[in-house]
DNA sequence: CTGAAAGCGCTTACAG
DNA sequence: CTGAAAGCGCTTACAG
């Protein structure tokens, strides 16, 4: 529980001198340096992060918002932020709003605000108006993933064109009866994702002159037993079968491959799937799918505010409208069956 | 930006006033209470938790330390710690060690100790003995969830007898061929928790006068890959097929199932499967498991370390050596065919 | 029940 | 390069 005071009396020099030459802040002579470090190694010195964070008004701290860290494509984004800040010297404060309207309001309305953050990085929220607001009036940066805020830094692909390239993949193998699964309207915590995916499949179809059928938009919650359900759903109906379907989330598409095995039909010969995420268990499925780096999603957003707050040493990233993705042919996809 | 001094000069009150009014500690007048809030509210006061942690010593958040969020259990518990936090009004700072070292030792050496944190949380770490004392040497409440230290508090599950349990349901059913799939070496972040579950496997085999065979001790990551793998080598074996095996985690299982379905096997004809988790696509792939309440765990570890901190208002957990599971029969597992 | 004041442990102009 | 001192925004004995 050794102090600054202990650390300046040990090594002789005042507690400013102390300050400065932990911190590196201000200059020091590299003899106090080492003789100061020596002082702090042996007496097992740590800085008081709520006192230091008091007088330079500067926390060291990002407050990292998602709505769940039960999906893939959460846990993997945040694990890429947590590794990114831990090089980084920055602790990270998580608020996980469980898709609990009262959390958060708590969240936004307070947690938020107790300026113990430096800056916000939100993950796939559909923020409202009155939230950005909210953010706004502390002044702190704020990076969102997987959407698009007016006035926000945003890192996120292109969904529109993932979809619609999806789509394309399979008129170009020769399907015309397409499925698209996507999110579920209670599931949308993100920022339209659903719909810019289900609009670049809409659009695809259109290019091709295929009609769009309401009875193949399927709708589930992102998981393996949603897409599951949905997809054994709509090829155990009578008429009407699709001969593939466009999934929004590879676990979805597992969801699907596993129903359609489970009724015997064989993936991709009666049903092609492919899906969007580029999952670890894609290679175990065969699964066609686009791959989106969410790892590095979370890294670039790291980034990215460390560079709004002034720290040095950060590559900035190239700007770019979008994060890269990347096309996975495997196995699930190919020709219907003639 | 407001500040205390704001509040209380709309209110025509002292900042001691405003705090004790709106803090709850100490004595203050219902209408003086009222009127301070009113001001707070009109100004949009949002105490500073820097300052305020600085001034009493308690900062109202929770360190929690976890080797991974990308695995069912980890995310899952960290869903019932998130939970049971916001509704207490506390802040959590996630560590993330990410299974490496570099990472591990700033958390433990540096991070954990900054004097911010008013207690810590630890997942499925066996803590070294050096880390147990960085720990208490900042004298902060530990509570560990998934495995034993000696003096700390520890939300844990029966491994051993969970495992052996699995193991007399096949052996109860006819088995005496049974494989064990449990974690490997390098994935041995957590306390004895691998052994522990072979262990039990080991005990219940030697108490029906089984002999436990080598080549099916299976160890993988925890993983659905790695059990899909795994269990995909020792069936395509020349010799020795075990016909039933016990995963030391619901995904594993989950690729223990897959596995047989690729090489043409029926589960549980010709495999039986029984897996340790309660994972929610359970039902999807009907497999028999030993359900722990992954979440309630969390929230449990919530609720110790608030009642360490001397909050009120929180339900004593009864004092209890193991967190319960639950036998969870579904069709992965049946008797031998003859 | 309320206020004046010390103090929490740092950081950072300011002066030298 | 270094030090004395003010100040960050609260909380909490202490006194009344």
């Amino acid at each position: 529980m050794a102090g600054i005071k202990d650390v300046a009396q040990s090594a002789g020099v005042s507690v400013a001198t102390v300050s400065r030459a932990l911190s590196g802040n201000g200059k020091v002579s590299a003899a106090t340096r080492a003789k100061v470090q020596r002082a702090a190694e042996e007496l097992g010195y740590v800085v008081s992060f709520n006192a230091s964070s008091l007088a330079s008004g500067r926390s060291r701290n990002i407050g990292v918002v998602v709505p769940t860290v039960g999906r893939w494509y959460f846990s993997t984004v945040l694990e890429g932020i947590t590794n990114g800040l831990i090089e980084a010297g920055y602790d990270l404060t998580l608020y996980n709003t469980g898709g609990q309207d009262q959390h958060r309001r708590s969240v936004f309305g307070d947690l938020l605000l107790r300026k113990r953050l430096d800056a916000v990085i939100t993950l796939t929220l559909k923020l409202q108006p009155h939230e950005v607001d909210q953010l706004a009036s502390v002044g702190k940066p704020v990076v969102a993933i997987g959407g698009l805020i007016p006035a926000i830094d945003t890192i996120r692909v292109d969904d529109f064109n993932i979809a619609s390239m999806a789509t394309e993949h399979l008129i170009a193998l020769g399907h015309s009866k397409i499925a698209y699964l996507g999110g579920s309207e209670e599931f949308e915590v993100d920022f339209k994702l659903a719909s810019a995916r289900q609009d670049g499949y809409e659009y695809a179809l259109d290019q091709a002159n295929l009609p769009v059928h309401p009875e193949w938009l399927l709708s589930a919650d992102f998981t393996i037993q949603g897409g599951y359900q949905k997809v054994r759903n709509v090829m155990s109906a009578p008429r009407r079968q699709p001969t593939a379907v466009v999934c929004a989330s590879d676990e979805m598409a597992f969801g699907a491959i596993l129903a359609a095995r489970d009724l015997g039909l064989d993936v991709p010969g009666d049903l092609s799937v492919i899906g969007i995420d580029g999952h670890e268990l894609g290679e175990l499925f065969g699964l066609t799918t686009i791959a989106q780096d969410a790892r590095g999603q979370g890294a670039a957003a790291v980034r990215k505010v460390l560079q709004l707050l002034g720290e040095r040493d950060v590559d900035p990233d190239p700007t770019r409208s979008f994060f890269p993705t990347e096309f996975v042919a495997r196995t699930s996809t190919a020709a219907p069956r003639t």
